[in-house]
DNA sequence: TGAAGTCACTTGCAAATTGCAAGTTAAAAG
DNA sequence: CTTTTAACTTGCAATTTGCAAGTGACTTCA
């Protein structure tokens, strides 16, 4: 339980999930870790929406500071960073799977694919999500 | 079925989500309309977190334009706006609701009558808050 | 083994956004 | 009428963002 209370708006939860997440980056981020399982910096740079360099390090910075994400060393090449969801980074699949269902029934939007998953059987695919992070983790 | 597609950084829906409500306040005003049944702008400027005028307003406009809520005049008090959240504005519930049961499950918060409801029957909680929007449209 | 990448960042700077305080305007209340 | 109130707007300083150009510690390849 990470106690940032002090510094906080307000004790309201959702304020909580506001202040670590609320901005344009760090949503699609943790989206790129956890769909598509990327784990580099060099990686999350390609990422398709096109984030700046010095505001990718700063949100990796906070997200480790957070406890959603954590770095270790890569054990073959010690130029790298392997980066990987916390417990805590994995359990926000429920809130992406509902933003992406939320915006995908009232806007028009692609990958239609994914979509089509997560109505078809949310809870399976939340199964699958915590699986194959269950798997890297074990790796580790 | 809003068509920003143009204007967004890439036709994702998690993006899409992300992009219209992916800072620090319009998730707060969506939240203290769909929970606290607050629909006015005085009463917004009094949220705990403590808006700035200026930025109120452009979230206001900003969630009309999408399509999120909408405003209309008091028929008894010219001077007065009522806003509500449109249904596209109550199927975020869901997504707020995740919202604070995540943070609840990793933060130290408060607010936690609401959270153990939530806990208890998710599907139970969201039902009346769809049942308490449906009752208060159907009186506009 | 030494030159040429690569990886994960920093730094500098202009532009946009935020936050605070102080108006403004139209309508309602006393 | 005069004063309040509701919903904004304006001005301005401070913070944050976005782009381009480094930097320094490895790794790769000739």
């Amino acid at each position: 339980m990470a106690k940032h209370n002090n510094l906080r708006r307000s004790g309201c939860p959702l304020n909580a999930s506001v202040e670590m997440l609320g901005d344009r980056w760090s949503l699609l981020i943790i989206r790129d870790m956890m769909l598509r399982g990327w784990n580099s910096y060099k990686q999350f740079l390609e990422c398709y929406e096109g984030i700046a360099t010095n505001i990718l390090a700063d949100r990796l910075k906070k997200l480790v500071e957070y406890g959603i994400i954590e770095a270790k060393p890569d054990s073959t090449d010690g130029r790298k960073l392997v980066y990987s969801l916390t417990k805590k980074g994995i359990d926000l699949a429920p809130v992406l799977t509902e933003m992406v269902l939320w915006a995908s029934a009232h806007e028009d939007t692609g990958n239609q694919a994914l979509v089509r998953r997560m109505r078809q059987d949310k809870e399976q695919f939340l199964a699958e999500v915590r699986e194959r992070w269950a798997k890297s983790a074990s790796e580790r």
